[in-house]
DNA sequence: TGGCAGGCCAATT
DNA sequence: AATTGGCCTGCC
């Protein structure tokens, strides 16, 4: 099936903007989304045309959502008010990213792992937990697992999971987990509390605090205010703002920004990476 | 080969 | 309120 996206929208700026650590890119083009049951090959086939492996009815419920198509990143951009070369132009540089809202336990999970991993390792970690919890299902080009639900991870036994390589973080996932499953923590439910109160609720998680909460907030529950502040954007705030949080200035659509800045940074990291590679070689 | 990675908690001041 | 050490493990 075909389908028309009008507004931003960059399937490798996607993939690279660090938000999801399950996107792969296929041969000749093609990228693969998973989300819950639902696994999406999409490819970009013309300007704003893309193709779909799905129908239009679970492109409209599932994926259009996941991408957050509702919303106009194109007026989100030139919303933009800053005298911050820097900032100005990773909007530029970014221009395309889409905030994802991802499914918000996988998010969780997934962002409690994330602290002092690299993204490699942090992806391997994931793929690990989907074969030891998840379940199998087949697609019309391979087999993959999902992301193990609540349910499904607390049937992993505790050995497993301490070497899947989670390391100080089991107990964190253990937390998260137990406080999901017993019902003390709802993440469905948690969707109409106000930004502060989601982010306050986030934190009475073991191993989750002001950055990994507000990458619930704003990877799980489109929640575009918030900015989680790692060490990348800790950098740009000190180089380029004398270390005066900007982000604030950008009001609701924060969020966005701040991924523009994180993919920005992530590209810098990978030209410098390369360069000395190819120094080393030569 | 070993330093370091998309933080957090707990113990100190 | 602000600062600091320690932490599991795997990747480059």
């Amino acid at each position: 099936m075909f389908i028309t996206i009008e507004d931003d929208f960059d399937l490798e700026k996607i993939r690279m903007s660090g938000q999801c650590f399950r996107v792969k890119e296929l041969n000749d083009r093609w990228y693969r989304f998973i989300t819950g049951n639902h696994v999406l090959y999409i490819r970009k086939d013309a300007d704003k045309r893309y193709e779909v492996s799905c129908d239009e009815m679970t492109f409209h419920d599932i994926w259009h959502p996941y991408f957050d198509l509702d919303r106009n990143y194109e007026a989100v951009r030139q919303s933009v008010r800053t005298d911050n070369e820097y900032i100005l132009d990773a909007v530029e540089a970014g221009k395309g990213i889409r905030v994802l809202r991802q499914d918000a336990w996988e998010t969780l999970i997934t962002f409690i792992l994330s602290q002092r991993k690299s993204i490699p390792a942090i992806a391997n970690n994931v793929e690990t937990l989907a074969r030891l919890g998840g379940h199998l299902i087949e697609t019309d080009y391979e087999s993959l697992f999902t992301f193990p639900t609540p349910r499904e991870f607390m049937r992993i036994e505790m050995g497993m999971l301490k070497a899947a390589g989670v390391g100080y973080r089991l107990p964190y996932i253990c937390d998260a987990r137990d406080k999901v499953s017993s019902g003390e923590i709802d993440l469905a439910a948690m969707e109409k509390l106000s930004d502060e109160g989601l982010f306050d609720m986030l934190k009475t998680i073991y191993g989750v605090g002001n950055k990994i909460a507000n990458c619930v907030c704003l990877y799980a529950y489109g929640r575009i205010s918030r900015v989680p502040i790692d060490t990348w954007i800790r950098k740009v705030i000190n180089n380029t703002c004398e270390g005066r949080n900007p982000f604030p200035g950008f009001g609701d659509v924060a969020g966005v920004i701040q991924q523009y800045v994180f993919y920005t940074e992530q590209m810098r990291k990978r030209g410098i990476r390369k360069t000395e590679t190819e120094d080393r070689a030569g």
